[in-house]
DNA sequence: TATACGTGGTC
DNA sequence: TGACCAAGTAT
């Protein structure tokens, strides 16, 4: 492909002719259009790094809805990336409890502190460096590399896969496609504006070329592009079907004691809601037989009839698998010890948990009701949405 | 290259 | 209701 070279001087040549006009015409619907973000600096100002990063990694496969609130409580909470770095990670968990994809938030934490100990508390300025920091992909680095600091390189998110699959018809399904739509992104590359450039592409997909029914009457790229020519520019991009996970089935405790504290744990640093609040609960497996279900109750002293069944089942869709439990619970008395690495938590403290929404749900259907008063958007959560199915017989 | 990793909204 | 989707990264 062509070199980008940012050459200050003219533009000959056809190709780079056509991706000025382009890019010209983008620019143009942008100052017109663009949206107003709490994390986005007004037209002509200088984006905070700091908010660009936080935003950034708070978008990953993230709705701009769901992350206004966090990015306000995080910004009040932790106004630079010093104080971010200086915060507890369980603080920094908890802020983000609800907003999923748990790991962003341990790199967030530990990539504040990273940038504190090998940059000065100062974001570095290349697509390298940043590519460098945990939680910084290709994605993030050219994200914040051209939106905080002009480097012109174009991130590719899903909205400018699909934007450029459509302008190119690419017919190659992705994620295969992807090295094609790299290509064709390097070609687009502005040397004048590249941080508005970004977001103009990235505003563009999320408004106007949207997954179905995109507004191409509005569209500042319809002549030029090449699906909106033969009609089927809903069909891009295309993609390789995904298989869905296996149902997943466990048992979950409730422990209650008499003042209202309920037992809780924390999970294992990695994987599946790593370093997440929980109450115990049993293994999640297909072959999760409910029959022996209170052998994996926590030991409380109390006999195993003190358990009981609540009726109906919590379900929950993760990304790869959903999930299926059955909830108990116990109320203990007041001097009941808990078991190892395990906790009382008052009740008025239940807001304030690392509590992954899966958990919210668990402790809803068991009647345990937390005080909202965090971040939002967990209205759905605490109220219990999906009242409950229908208790359901496990086979075998 | 493929898989693990949350959650809420939409149609 | 089920599928698909939303500013992806790590391994």
């Amino acid at each position: 492909m062509t070199v980008a070279a940012p050459t200050p001087a003219r533009k000959p040549s056809l190709p780079v002719a056509d991706a000025t006009g382009l890019t010209a015409g983008l620019l143009r619907w942008y100052d017109r259009h663009r949206r107003v973000l709490p994390w986005r600096a007004p037209a002509g100002v200088a984006a905070d790094p700091y908010a660009v990063w936080l935003s950034e990694i708070m978008l990953q496969q993230t709705t701009v809805k769901a992350v206004v609130p966090y990015f306000q409580t995080f910004t009040a909470a932790f106004p630079t990336v010093r104080d971010l770095a200086a915060a507890d990670r369980d603080a920094v968990l908890r802020l983000w409890a609800g907003l999923g994809y748990y790991a962003r938030a341990r790199n967030l934490h530990a990539c504040a502190q990273a940038v504190v100990e090998r940059h000065g508390g100062v974001f570095p300025r290349s697509v390298a460096e940043l590519r460098a920091l945990p939680g910084i992909g290709d994605y993030t680095a050219n994200a914040v590399a051209s939106i905080a600091f002009d480097v012109p390189v174009v991130p590719i998110d899903g909205n400018v896969e699909r934007v450029l699959t459509r302008l190119h018809a690419v017919e190659e399904a992705l994620p295969g496609a992807k090295p094609r739509v790299k290509m064709i992104a390097e070609g687009l590359e502005p040397s004048d504006r590249p941080g508005d450039f970004a977001q103009a592409l990235m505003d563009l997909g999320a408004t106007i070329c949207t997954p179905k029914s995109p507004a191409c009457v509005l569209c500042p790229w319809q002549e030029p592009c090449a699906a909106r020519r033969r009609g089927d520019q809903e069909t891009f991009p295309r993609k390789t079907p995904k298989k869905e996970g296996t149902l997943r089935r466990g048992a979950a405790f409730v422990a209650l004691r008499a003042d209202g504290a309920v037992l809780l744990r924390s999970r294992p640093d990695t994987g599946l809601l790593g370093g997440m609040t929980e109450v115990p609960t049993s293994d999640w497996r297909p072959e999760f037989s409910e029959r022996d279900a209170l052998d994996h109750a926590p030991s409380l002293g109390v006999a195993r009839s003190a358990w009981r069944r609540v009726p109906g089942v919590v379900t929950h869709v993760f990304t790869h698998f959903p999930l299926e439990l059955v909830v108990f619970v116990a109320t203990v008395p007041t001097d009941a010890d808990a078991p190892a690495d395990t906790r009382w938590a008052p009740r008025d403290s239940l807001a304030g948990e690392a509590l992954p929404n899966v958990m919210r749900k668990v402790l809803s259907h068991a009647g345990v009701d937390l005080k909202p008063e965090r971040p939002a958007s967990r209205r759905a959560a605490t109220t219990s949405p999906k009242p409950t199915k229908k208790a359901k017989r496990s086979p075998r």
